[in-house]
RNA sequence: UGCCUGAUAGUAUAAUGGUAGUACGACGGUUUUUGGUACCGUUUGUCUAGGUUCGAAUCCUGGUCGGGCAACCA
């Protein structure tokens, strides 16, 4: 099948350059997060794109750790990001990091001044950007731009020898400040840092810009395939200039469209801002579009990378619905969860024919979809159940088959009953519902005769267990919060997270662990939370079943 | 009034000068002890105006609209 699928742009090239011989038929690309933030679903079709590729074309993909600012930079993120990328099931050839390249960066920028092709600047920022000029108007150059080799030279030395405070010189390339392209005038190569690195220390307080570390560092590991998003399409001629000029490896930079996702946000730092101002539960919050949160809030890795499949790679904007998303986990947890029953909002049910102290044993299939059911469990019935509230419709409507008074149901395992009468208290609340069961329709040996559409779930009250059941919605109430008037926070949807303290669960339940989901029947798909104890279990709904009954 | 880049159903994505397909969604139906699943069916599209051609989503020209670019970020 894999086989009839049409092959992305990016696959094209690549069949093309194997088929011209390029690189003597070697496939390798990389994956280069910077570890500033947490990889999130974005990410996710990057990395399924990168190793997916070398996979697919007997290639290899390095994880590469742009470590090139080291104020953002941290070893935190370098954890999560290593853990991240195996978790969706991909291994990289090498881990690298821009950062080991430094003194092989450094005499590459050597290289350029001997050629007259780079300078030390002592202009500040502003100045720097006043002398760039506009998009329409030229730059303008300065008197540092005739600076002799030598004097750079020296200039660049006494720089990484720590002699300049920050800011006070960069190392700029010498290329062209009147270039329509905006990145050609001149871009910055280093820049002065006296700040701690997180892998190199205290060795250097000169860093090599993006411009001037990203192509080199694919250059010497010689990835012949280097694949960004459409962002970095203007600096593709800076990329190409300074591997011929410095004479390397010429890996090809290939640029595809970013994912976006509707009610969500996709920038790390937008969501660094969510974490920090405490709108979540940190960068692992299920409601956040992180793998780790992902990971928490039950999607696996299968859906994760059948969603990058099926959202495709092409160069036009995009926005995906996260409704496909929510088809792949549960495209993946329906062959795969077991079915549990669990009452999230319960209302007490008493079966007024039923001998008070009796109790019945009923078992159900762990999951209908497997063969042989998968195996099944067996749950106790007795007089008082617990139904979820809205099963029961004091004034149903004609398409309503539920329970209602003289309504007949099926309690799913078990017998089927017919709703007789209600209990209020004072505020007109239902408190009971009294029903009346069929003895002849139990469930495997029904002689009854009786059809009912209506299936409902239920736990008995004397054996059931109590869990805690977070229930969670889109992040944000508007589909592209970062396009709105203002800040994107004034769109967080305060519903967005609803915890029920009060849940009660059939007694397997109890043996859940996490990681191994479940299917609550008929309320939708549920994990384990990594907070939970045996004590007090704590279920998150990772989806809801597809709820094709419309109301009204 | 610069440069780069893109435009195909609601959303994505194919068709590489030769019947505009596929998936998700929506809608309808069959099956069902989950209003789930499965299965079947319906629906909706080439930004625009010209040109080349026997034939254009595809090639050419003009226009329109979207995105990116003027960080000592990546």
């Amino acid at each position: 099948m894999s086989e009839e699928r049409s092959l992305n742009f990016i696959e094209e090239i690549v069949e093309e350059d194997l088929a011209s011989g390029k690189n003597n038929g070697r496939v390798l690309t990389r994956f280069p997060p910077e570890p500033n933030g947490y990889l999130h679903i974005g990410h996710a079709k990057s990395i399924c794109l990168n190793f997916g590729l070398a996979k697919k074309y007997n290639g290899q993909t390095n994880l590469r750790f742009d470590d090139t600012n080291p104020v953002k930079e941290d070893v935190e993120y370098v954890d999560s990001i290593k853990e991240d990328v195996k978790w969706l099931g991909f291994e990289w050839a090498q881990e690298l990091y821009a950062s080991d390249y430094f003194d092989k960066l450094y005499d590459f920028a050597v290289a350029l001044i001997s050629k007259g092709l780079a300078y030390v600047d002592d202009s500040t920022a502003e100045e720097i950007a006043a002398q760039k000029g506009t998009p329409t108007e030229p730059g303008t150059p300065n008197q540092y731009r005739s600076r002799s080799v030598e004097e750079n030279l020296q200039l660049f030395a006494d720089m990484k020898a720590g002699k300049y405070p920050d800011g006070a010189k960069v190392l700029r390339a010498k290329l062209d400040l009147a270039a329509p392209n905006m990145h050609l005038r001149d871009p910055l190569m280093y820049r002065i840092k006296h700040a701690h690195h997180h892998r190199t220390g205290d060795a250097w307080c000169i860093y090599p810009m993006y411009d001037f570390a990203h192509g080199q560092s694919d250059a010497i590991e010689q990835i012949t395939h280097s694949i960004c998003t459409l962002e970095f399409v203007p600096h593709r001629p800076l990329y190409e200039w300074f591997i011929e000029q410095l004479e390397v490896f010429p890996s090809k930079q290939y640029e595809f469209a970013r994912l976006n996702m509707n009610y969500t946000v996709m920038s790390k730092r937008k969501l660094l801002q969510l974490v920090t101002d405490g709108f979540v539960d940190g960068w692992d919050d299920p409601r956040m579009p992180t793998i780790s949160g992902l990971r928490r809030r039950g999607y696996t890795p299968a859906s994760i990378r059948e969603f990058c499949e099926r959202i495709g790679v092409a160069k036009r904007e995009n926005m995906i619905d996260v409704g496909l998303l929510e088809f792949c986990i549960r495209e993946d947890l329906n062959k795969t969860a077991w079915r549990r029953m669990a009452v999230l909002d319960p209302v007490k049910l008493i079966i007024d024919n039923y001998p008070e102290g009796q109790t019945d044993v009923f078992s159900g299939e762990n999951n209908p979809e497997a063969e042989d059911g998968d195996g099944s469990r067996e749950f106790p019935f007795g007089r008082e159940l617990w139904i979820e509230r809205d099963d029961f419709m004091e004034n149903p409507t004609k398409k309503y088959f539920r329970l209602g008074i003289g309504l007949m149901v099926r309690l799913k395992n078990a017998y089927i009953i017919k709703g007789e009468s209600i209990v209020k208290d004072e505020e007109g609340n239902i408190t009971e519902i009294h029903a009346t069961y069929i003895p002849e329709s139990k469930s495997g040996n029904d002689t009854s005769g009786i059809n009912v559409k209506g299936t409902i779930h239920w736990v008995s009250v004397e054996h059931a267990k109590t869990a805690e059941v977070r229930l969670y919605d889109r992040l944000f109430q508007v589909e592209d919060p970062s396009n709105e008037d203002g800040d994107f926070k004034d769109y967080i949807n305060p519903n967005s997270l609803q915890a029920l303290s009060n849940v009660f669960i059939e007694p397997d339940l109890a043996n859940a662990t996490p990681c191994k989901p479940v299917q609550f029947m008929r309320k939708g798909y549920f994990v384990l939370d990594k907070n939970s104890t045996p004590d007090k279990l704590v279920f998150n709904r990772t989806v809801t079943l597809k709820d094709g009954w419309v109301k009204k």
